[in-house]
DNA sequence: CACCCATTTACAAACGATTGCAAAATGCGG
DNA sequence: CCGCATTTTGCAATCGTTTGTAAATGGGTG
């Protein structure tokens, strides 16, 4: 910045408030700096400027991965999410910086806090860190989490109504005139936890009886879920429907009943979740849970945005829909 | 910092050298110094180190979509890389810049270096920036690319060998007594022209002449590639063979396939591109053409380092394999 | 006890910006 | 041509570190 003052004659702090659009400096002045600096290829340094001004022009998303290490890479909702964060983000000038946490310590998030690297954090995803997300939020305030709204909860979510989401899906199975509706996914989880109460409120609604081999717990890997869509289908619970918290999930049951020689959806309507860019590629097509990620992302950083600015926003929770296609209904 | 020095009863400078764990400092200092830092929640603020040391700690990584401003979203592929990378540069103890990059102007990578934000950049894929990398290459070192190895090339590459990918996945087609061949995708994207060519060496190879109409440009989101997919299997060419670019692709065309009664791989084997996760998920399971990025990534990171250190080492290239599927074998 | 060498520690100058305050330049009426 | 109000500009402190250099400390020696 001193040569760029030296070369147009002016003070440094001349140079630094025209750069910064200060009404300090006339309209001509600061456009002769500005085209010094921009043909000299002259940006001021982000560490100064942090340093000086306490901010830091960027925004932390980060995506915690409890105990499935391997989630992130099988399961394509974290990119389409990722890939709106980042348009909104990078819509209001401001940087991403990315943390994948794969085995969470204890005060992770407030390491991350006291890095001082980002104003403010977004969340993809709860993951089994809701205790730890709660405590932060104690003492820090410029954080978004996608995810359920829990009770008692102290940080912002933005989310699908997840029990809605888990009714309207269940529902529509049994409209299709299924009874033996199996459920895979892991309810330990908060998102899941309430997918399955709207799963099991549409049946309760119903009058059907549960088999308790109907509701097998699955994570969120390709593995583990084949594994769990190979140990139902062997149970003898015999399902005619199954709502799958994820698309992933959904294939591989799809893949399992091939392996036991029965296909969706003849014998079993399936239903999955996210309606993820592959639910329609695949055969038969997957019928899915939409949540819009486009508008989900927008709130997610307009809110983060308004906390920042100090304004303490509360969450928003999103209507989801669903969407039929093939495999669920003949 | 000022506060640890007085807590400890030493010089500030005594508690800098204690966190960076120089020699200067005895072991039994230097433990009490971290001992009261950490128990304050103290960390060193990463803007003032960076003033000072010039280094950020932290690695660029770039995403480049040309003209596809949707292919990050459709195509698994990313998120895959991603997250390696991702794992291998916090390994390092770096922190990760990301740039998604949609519609790179004249000086879109020189911006990137001047910002000063990153110590290196990595780019996941060249799109059809060939010409800005390799300006850029010529004043600045700290950047590895994932793609394709062009001549006369300045910046540092790491891709498998396209070429031989195209030639194995045309090759096993042939094998399989496809005589009509088809290619989909974008050869103007230099990894694709290499995988163009391998296909057309295995076709000369094989003594096949080339009808013009199965050599079909497709680009790499889902919808453009459907309907390259459609005008394909109108035009009159009836392959019995197909090799897409990419999975995503390959399964457009087997769907297309479908809406006009044929079926993969009775009428028509298909291979596609990437072995990404959801290649075996599909129904029939896709035969794809597998890069190991777990490796590449690894490796992408290392060359990386090495750079910044100082080491103009060169790119590598990785031999892809087939993995052959039900899609292309009866 | 003075001297010297090795360890430890402290001082103070960068690093590259921003900004409150004061000084200089400008414009304008009298 | 002077004085005053109003723009413009510049000085210098500050942000929180790192690190070269110098000083202090401690423990042998002669």
């Amino acid at each position: 910045m001193a040569d760029i003052a030296r070369m147009t004659g002016v003070s440094i702090s001349t140079v630094s408030r025209a750069l910064a659009g200060s009404p300090l400096i006339p309209e001509a002045t600061r456009e002769m700096i500005a085209e010094v600096a921009r043909s000299h290829g002259y940006v001021v340094n982000p560490f100064a400027r942090g340093l000086r001004m306490k901010r830091t022009q960027t925004i932390g998303v980060v995506i915690p991965l409890g105990h499935e290490q391997r989630q992130l890479i099988s399961d394509p909702f974290f990119l389409e999410m990722l890939g709106h964060l980042a348009d909104e983000i990078t819509l209001r000038g401001y940087e991403i910086l990315l943390s994948k946490i794969v085995a969470p310590k204890p005060g992770w998030i407030d390491a991350l806090i006291q890095a001082q690297r980002t104003d403010g954090l977004v969340f993809i995803g709860q993951s089994d860190q809701h205790a730890a997300l709660n405590a932060s939020a104690q003492s820090y305030d410029q954080m978004v989490v996608w995810g359920a709204h829990l009770p008692n909860q102290d940080y912002c979510t933005v989310g699908a109504d997840n029990a809605y989401g888990g009714y309207i899906a269940t529902r529509h199975l049994i409209d299709q005139g299924r009874r033996r509706i199996a459920f895979l996914g892991d309810p330990s989880l908060p998102e899941i936890g309430q997918r399955h109460a709207g799963y099991l409120r549409a049946c309760q609604e119903a009058g059907l009886t549960l088999d308790p081999r109907l509701d097998a717990p699955a994570h969120f890997t390709a593995e583990t879920a084949a594994e769990a869509a190979d140990a139902l289908l062997a149970s003898g619970a015999e399902p005619d429907g199954l709502f799958a918290t994820s698309d992933v999930i959904a294939m591989e049951f799809i893949k399992a009943l091939g392996r036991v020689g029965k296909s969706a959806p003849t014998d079993v309507a399936v239903v999955g979740f996210d309606d993820s860019s592959l639910a329609p590629l695949v055969s038969p097509p997957l019928s899915s849970v939409r949540q819009d990620l486009t508008a989900a992302a927008r709130i997610m950083i307009d809110l983060l945005f308004r906390r920042i600015d100090g304004e303490l926003v509360d969450g928003v929770q999103m209507k989801p829909e669903l969407v039929v296609r093939a495999s669920s209904s003949l």
